[in-house]
DNA sequence: AAAGTTAGTAACTGATAACTAACAACCGGA
DNA sequence: TCCGGTTGTTAGTTATCAGTTACTAACTTT
């Protein structure tokens, strides 16, 4: 057993969350299997975040977080059409790497549809806060919003045939931007 | 009391399937929450349906249907930038109308992407097929991939923003097809 | 009106969920 | 060396879940 401080322990909880809860969602994730990821017992976790929802929006945060700074770092430098090309290589590399990343993302929108429909807008001030966050550092390379709406739509396109499991050679991608060509399954 | 034929009821349930599912996911959703809604017990749905799954699936597939219609019916007799116009605004009709709609294909998205990851394929083929209806449905009155892609790609994007809750007054729909604008946020 | 079928329910089961309380092991510092 | 705070566990509670069993009420057929 290997001993951390509560901060080292939290952020590896978070890590295990979001691979837990982007492939099962927040209802089909139990504290157990995330706890059991984490290789820590479950109510050992009710020690490091108050509840099952506060896990949840730290692992949503992280998530978003991440996405938004792969397009910074990725564009670094560039404009136009060379920062379109960049970002969209990068996207491409990280689904292809770490799907997980893409099918959490899903599970936020959808989540958060869920948590707006039933009246609680806290989840959704904070998507909506950081989906800002993506908008803009788009936006800022690309100069101006038609060319960040197409870009965005694109890459929503590309989330939902991955995650529908429409395989590399598929024809739906025969129109997308090549490298957008995901490389492989999703396996567990 | 009403009594219906299995047949009727089942019907009955899908719909009130459709609703629940939509809101709160495969998981977030009992038995029980659909019972309710339908006005029958529980142990009903279980000779309506053989179990939960089955009643996912039937919901999926009505709703997936639903769709392919939609876009059907709205191009019929048209070409091109028309087709275009009318099957935008038929969408956007839906989505203010009866949002649940796009909520449950979300859910749906995301359910398929759980399934295939952990190896069962069998809602993944279902979700595929009709996807591809869906997407011939479209690519037939637009005479093409790429105009498909890009209209699948920001009906993708609008799905999102209206998950994530963003006011038609919002500068992120800004350079999206103008009548795309969404009416209203979800509310139960 | 008897015989048979279909629509529906009440009561329960074993499993699993989130979360709590009480205790134990470790570790740096006086 | 013992002491106090931090890291962790074991044992337990209460609630809810999908699914089953055993039954009743209403309609159809003969």
């Amino acid at each position: 057993m290997v001993r951390m401080s509560a901060e080292e322990r939290r952020e590896s909880v978070v890590r295990a969350a979001m691979s837990e809860f982007a492939h099962r969602g927040y209802y089909g994730t139990s504290t157990e299997a995330i706890a059991k990821r984490v290789g820590v017992s479950q109510p050992y976790l009710f020690r490091l975040f108050p509840n099952k929802p506060a896990i949840f929006l730290a692992a949503m945060h992280r998530c978003m977080e991440d996405t938004v700074r792969m397009f910074v770092e990725a564009s670094e430098g560039l404009r136009g059409e060379e920062a379109v090309h960049a970002m969209a290589n990068a996207y491409t590399k990280v689904i292809a790497e770490e799907p997980e990343r893409l099918l959490m993302q899903m599970q936020v929108y959808v989540a958060v549809a869920a948590a707006e429909a039933a009246g609680d807008h806290t989840f959704g001030e904070a998507v909506r806060r950081e989906w800002m966050e993506l908008w803009d550092a788009v936006s800022i390379p690309l100069e101006g919003y038609k060319d960040t709406t197409t870009f965005l739509a694109y890459g929503m396109l590309i989330n939902t045939l991955v995650a529908i499991g429409f395989p590399p050679e598929h024809r739906v991608w025969e129109e997308i931007y090549p490298s957008a060509r995901v490389k492989g399954r999703l396996e567990k």
